[in-house]
RNA sequence: GCGCUCGUAGCUCAGCUGGAUAGAGCAUCAGACUUCGAAUCUGAGGGUCGGGAGUUCGAAUCUCUCCGAGCGCGCCA
């Protein structure tokens, strides 16, 4: 056993601190300059396992400022890490690398610290400050199409992601209630209500939505109100009409989202702003220009691709210029009415007087020419103290068998994520959105994603899953006391002795398992979940090679050894381990961790 | 014209914030099932990291400049 149990739930962190304490031996020596910058200095997998366990960039980062060469004070450092009770080898190699490999002791107890933490396994317990994260806000006009699947799926592993990471989380959405485009939804729903109540309404004019989706907003609005819209102007019917139409695309959009396992804490209304308590974009204007950073002036036209009907004006401008942005930006349109982006000022100032200092917006990849001025506002509303990382999501390309699915919603044929979802299956479509860097267009292709499924990666990890469960299941016959409830045989299997793993392809599965901490860090760190679904894939990866190497040529490596209980109760800690980083980093994207995949 | 994003194996993509001989999957070729699930595994071939220059011990990664693709450029959201 070794000294201290506590480090190995973080082996990677652990060992970096050991470095740390090495360095501070140095500097005591007086071999190193005290004060010397050791922030740089990282722990990390080497690239080539046949390296070591872990390798150290610290004497090539500190060699310039320490004044030696990069060998000699790797020399210097692996003198020291020699002396540690986890270190079993030290090695310098290439042009300074320290490559450490750990006794075998350690990773067996960062296996145990697996196990029993269980679902709390890489969980952060440092309490971080609060992180919004808004994602969706599609606008609420007809049912959600492929196009906001990403966006979404995105977005709930993300906040997936920090929240595990330790960070509170508030997932919200934004509704654009407040535009002229709510109002067409209001008129195209009250041409249905007419419907409703028998009149002919022939097709359905151009700039008005098309869509059956409103057919039951008709119903509803007939329903409730009866002829009595039918005289009044529109003026008098369209608040309300706007209202009942939107709670009901919202309703919607709601189920939309829960089919794809995607939630909210908050839905926030772009109205609320202008018509709650007070005008919010006004008063938010008015702070601005008292502060200097709103004022009145004139713009130059777009160079390349003037509007035609360019109108040089003097209008209210934000100052974004002073905040990184390449021009000032409108804030209000030449009929008096606030732009989009006045509304969006505010809203995300209301974020901040929330207490949110960490901002994500999650954003379509055509909205990307908006960053920097949200980013300006931002600053501006908070005085710099809060920022706001805008991840882009790229369009994706929906195929069917290589042909590209026509997606047009002013057509009203448009591919809803509904057709999505029934057709390949939530894990399939979150799996796929995830399994790719966010500013990356993305073919998905229906007809692959169903019929080419054993290639697809979600079911790979899935079946890494299910074939851990089926060793559990089989090994009852060799070791009866095996619980059948998950954490009953977790608490088991925590406890077993473990001297007996020391197969390397066993050893490479425990620092695979070991790693997870560290890539959580790292995924959350960077706002990149698409980290943890190529984790999984590379564990499931390890975990089918070690299944297969207990194959016929080698049957003593199987997992389950009849006339050996011991050994395969050893064994089975290590599948549980597996298990379990597998079903909790699927978890995170959202997918589900089946016990069989039949 | 300006701005943002991207360009890595035939195809689809990773590359852990600057590290070692650039990696997976698909496709191709050659192998492994009477026993823990072959929806799996083992091996082979396949590269001017779009081109060029720079920064330093070290660049796919940072800077500049070309080439190419996508997106955006008051009064849409």
């Amino acid at each position: 056993m070794l000294e201290n149990t506590s480090e190995t739930s973080h082996v990677f962190a652990a060992v970096l601190a050991r470095v740390q304490a090495a360095l501070e031996a140095l500097v005591a020596d007086e071999s190193l300059p005290a004060g010397i910058d050791r922030s740089r200095v990282l722990v990390e997998p080497p690239r080539d396992a046949s390296h070591g366990d872990l390798a150290t960039n610290a004497a090539m980062v500190l060699a310039k400022e320490a004044g030696q060469k990069p060998r000699d004070l790797a020399e210097a450092i692996a003198e020291k890490l020699r002396a540690d009770a986890w270190v079993l080898r030290v090695d310098i190699a290439g042009p300074g690398f320290i490559n450490l490999t750990l006794r075998p002791a350690v990773w067996r107890e960062a296996l145990q610290a697996a196990i029993a933490a269980g679902s709390d396994y890489a969980r952060g317990t440092a309490a971080g400050s609060p992180v919004n994260v808004e994602y969706v806000s599609a606008n609420p006009t007809g049912p959600m199409h492929v196009g906001h699947c990403r966006g979404a799926v995105f977005g709930d592993a993300l906040a997936n992601l920090l929240a595990f990471a330790g960070r509170p989380v508030t997932r919200e959405y934004y509704i654009n209630d407040a535009g002229a485009q709510v109002d067409v939804l209001a008129r195209s729903a009250f041409l249905r209500y007419r419907e409703a109540l028998g009149q002919d309404i022939g097709p359905i004019p151009e700039g008005l939505y098309p869509g059956d989706y409103l057919v039951p907003v008709g119903r509803a609005l007939a329903e409730a109100c009866g002829p009595s819209l039918l005289d009044k102007a529109e003026a008098e019917w369209l608040p309300e009409v706007r209202r009942i139409a939107i709670d009901m695309m919202m309703a919607m959009i709601r189920d939309d989202l829960a089919a794809l396992n995607v939630r909210h804490d908050e839905f926030f209304s772009e109205r609320s702003l202008i018509e709650g308590d007070g005008d919010q974009v006004g008063a938010t204007i008015a702070t601005l220009r008292a502060e200097g950073k709103v004022y009145q002036g004139r713009l130059p036209p777009p160079k390349g691709a003037p509007p035609e009907d360019w109108e040089d004006r003097e209008q209210t401008l934000f100052r974004s210029t002073g905040f990184g942005d390449d021009i000032d930006r409108p804030l209000e349109k030449s009929d008096g009415s606030y732009t989009y982006f006045a509304s969006d000022i505010a809203y995300h100032k209301n974020k901040v007087a929330r207490g949110f200092l960490d901002l994500i917006d999650v954003w379509g990849a055509d909205h990307g020419g908006y960053i920097k001025r949200m980013q300006a506002a931002v600053k501006a509303v908070s005085d710099g103290k809060a920022a706001l990382d805008v991840k882009i999501v790229q369009l994706v390309k929906l195929l069917r068998a290589g042909q590209p699915v026509k997606m047009s919603k002013r057509a009203g044929d448009f591919v809803t994520l509904r057709e999505v979802v029934d057709e390949v299956g939530k894990d399939a479509v979150r799996f796929m959105m995830l399994y790719r860097k966010n500013d990356a267009v993305l073919d998905f292709d229906l007809a692959k994603v169903i019929e080419q499924s054993r290639d697809n990666p979600v079911f790979y990890v899935q079946y890494g899953h299910a074939r851990a469960q089926s060793v559990f299941r089989n090994a009852k016959a060799v070791v009866p006391e095996l619980p059948t409830d998950a954490a009953a045989r977790a608490a088991l299997l925590a406890a077993v002795p473990l001297d007996r793993l020391d197969d390397p392809g066993e050893i490479a599965l425990m620092r695979a398992v070991a790693q997870f901490p560290r890539l959580i860090e790292a995924a959350a760190a960077a706002h990149e979940p698409h980290r943890v679904a190529f984790y999984l894939y590379e564990l499931a990866s390890d975990f089918h090679a070690q299944y297969t190497r207990g194959g016929k040529d080698s049957p003593h490596l199987r997992f389950i050894i009849q006339d050996d209980p011991q050994l395969t109760l050893a064994r089975l800690a290590l599948v549980q381990g597996v298990s379990s980083v597998l079903s909790v980093g699927l978890g995170l994207l959202g997918v589900e961790a089946p016990d069989e995949m039949r």
